[in-house]
DNA sequence: AATAGTTGTGCATACGTATGAACAACAAAA
DNA sequence: TTTTGTTGTTCATACGTATGCACAACTATT
């Protein structure tokens, strides 16, 4: 019952050919005769040969595996991206081996361990490496691709949202609305993304806000989750100014201010006041939300991230690329479609 | 620049002792004395060196990878699973290699490709694997661990989460809050989890069913998300029977539930049917739910997978286990907790 | 002092695959 | 016929680690 897995060269004696023959019937670029093929995978099929995938990285030095690394998983953008990397990765033939790392101070130290395992390459979703550990990736000649990072590597590749213009699209929303008292809330602890889609959003309305009367207010919440959301609603929606729209750099700060706008304010007002979120989780869908937001798709995101790293094991001496994802604004009922634009 | 990965050999030379000193150095269990042990250690440290995985698979005939295999990541249920299995794998010193199963017919030939990375096990948590490839792993020595699933192997350990009992505590709840008119609801669909709850859920009330005016209805939704639920609101909620009491077997359908009941009932009447969910994901404690449900705590349960898989690669001969993970009411305002018990 | 046991190290080999080099058989060109 | 080229196969070896065996240097026991 036990019998040991059967080996190339076991096919090689029941087809009664050599072990490099067995080889290479499996290489479809290498010459081996019709007949002698067929022998092989006969005999491969009655062993019930599997390909011993540590010999075989052994011998091409590298492995099919490609390390996925997120950092915690209950933010449900993060969760959904993560998602799609693994139904990409396993698309493209490779596998994924997935890396948390959040809460670690040891970064480097664990991202280190990858390097024993000859990966295809490595996508760094989020986590702080730092740039010593890129560098340590490249010396041993596996590809990096950074997605939504702050680090401009000259080395690895690199995948965006287009944040920036995500921000812009909800603030030029808000003009075309006739909206002239604005908010914009990010978490306390700066992300990459927030930062810029704050940027992006207040550069938009910089030209109004001398000339016209429009007003736009940074707000900070304490983190970067529904719960913050629900804290924040009261200091948004009980100031002296209060808000005729605000835009939330998260979807779910967004849903959780939703719910506790409740306490604060009647249904009826609370129309007058456009709310949108960004990145376009499920949640935002739902119909206690129903919240416009600017879309990150997450789907070509991880497309994109994965294309860039099959891209580079093709040419790995090519110049490092660096693309950015375009946003895209959902109206839903948090804030109308204007008739005209 | 691109220099080659150092060996043990080239750590061996620098240290100047044999290959097998560097090996048997980072054995802990190994005879070397202290002091050859700390230059070897010195000398890695310098050279950069790092163990080669594969290498290391190809002796011991086992790599330190496991085997996640789920279908779909939509079901958020099973999403935040996932992520307590990886964070639990990774924990235990072993690498999680994730594969998505969702949509495939061929599920057998993808899990049968597994068996060419050596690995330490399989967790299976859902996709209906054949009863063959169970006995595939078991032939290779790769110790399966079955998460909720009906297969009722011989051959691999079990971790089911009490969903009898969770239907159970579900139809207790109700009877406790003097509720007579039950509706349960699970997607068309048949999954292992759900069929069981409804099983419990009706068993307990069996015998309130003929004594006292008590009755349970059972409905099919289309399937196991947030939309089924909205969908099906409209035929429980416009019945000539309409029910004071529904179970949901799973969270997301209840959500949806709750959604559209605004539709159909006014937020008075809402109060007084009583609703709860299954599974307690982090959608059901958000405020615009706060729905009351049956925990079936995804930590545990990932822990308890985890662990059984180590414990039988301690011990490769023991019998198979079977265990169950309780469940727990986790009451919310849609159900408020009746005053004693 | 002789024997037995313990500790630390090196030698040699196995693991299963891929692949360059060599070569035989045969076909095509001169 | 000789030369050149093509096709299909085998041989031999490398990849980097773990480990059984042998053995030397000590230590403890008799």
């Amino acid at each position: 019952m036990n019998k040991r897995n059967a080996t190339s060269a076991d096919v090689a004696i029941l087809a009664g050919v050599s072990q490099s023959t067995v080889s290479r019937s499996f290489d479809p670029n290498s010459r081996i005769s019709k007949t002698t093929r067929q022998r092989v995978f006969a005999a491969a099929e009655q062993l019930g040969y599997q390909i011993n995938k540590a010999a075989q990285t052994m011998i091409k030095k590298r492995s099919d595996l490609v390390g996925l690394v997120t950092a915690g998983l209950e933010d449900p953008f993060r969760s959904e991206f993560l998602h799609k990397l693994i139904v990409e990765v396993q698309n493209s033939g490779l596998r994924p081996m997935v890396m948390d790392v959040s809460d670690k101070e040891t970064i480097d130290e664990e991202l280190h361990g990858l390097i024993q395992y000859q990966l295809s390459g490595v996508i760094i979703t989020s986590g702080t490496p730092s740039e010593n550990i890129g560098k340590a990736f490249i010396r041993h000649a596996i590809p990096v691709v950074l997605v939504n990072r702050t680090e401009h590597s000259d080395e690895a590749d690199i995948v965006n949202l287009d944040n920036e213009s995500a921000g812009a699209m909800a603030a030029e929303a808000f003009i075309k609305s006739g909206k002239t008292n604005l908010v914009v809330v990010r978490s306390k602890k700066p992300s990459f993304s927030s930062v810029m889609r704050v940027k992006g959003f207040l550069n938009y309305l910089a030209p109004f806000l001398n000339s016209e009367k429009v007003r736009a207010t940074e707000v900070l919440c304490e983190a970067g989750n529904y719960d913050s959301g629900y804290q924040i609603a009261d200091k948004i929606l009980t100031s002296q100014h209060k808000p005729d729209g605000v835009f939330f750099c998260m979807d779910h700060i967004a849903c959780g201010f939703l719910d506790a706008a409740k306490l604060f304010v009647t249904a009826k007002e609370m129309q007058s006041i456009g709310v949108i979120g960004c990145d376009d989780i499920a949640l935002a869908s739902f119909k206690a939300y129903d919240l416009t937001t600017v879309r990150q798709s997450s789907t070509e995101i991880a497309k994109a991230s994965v294309q860039t790293l099959l891209n580079r094991l093709k040419s790995p001496t090519s110049v490092p690329s660096k693309q950015a994802i375009p946003a895209e604004l959902i109206y839903r009922s948090t804030l109308a479609k204007p008739i005209t634009n």
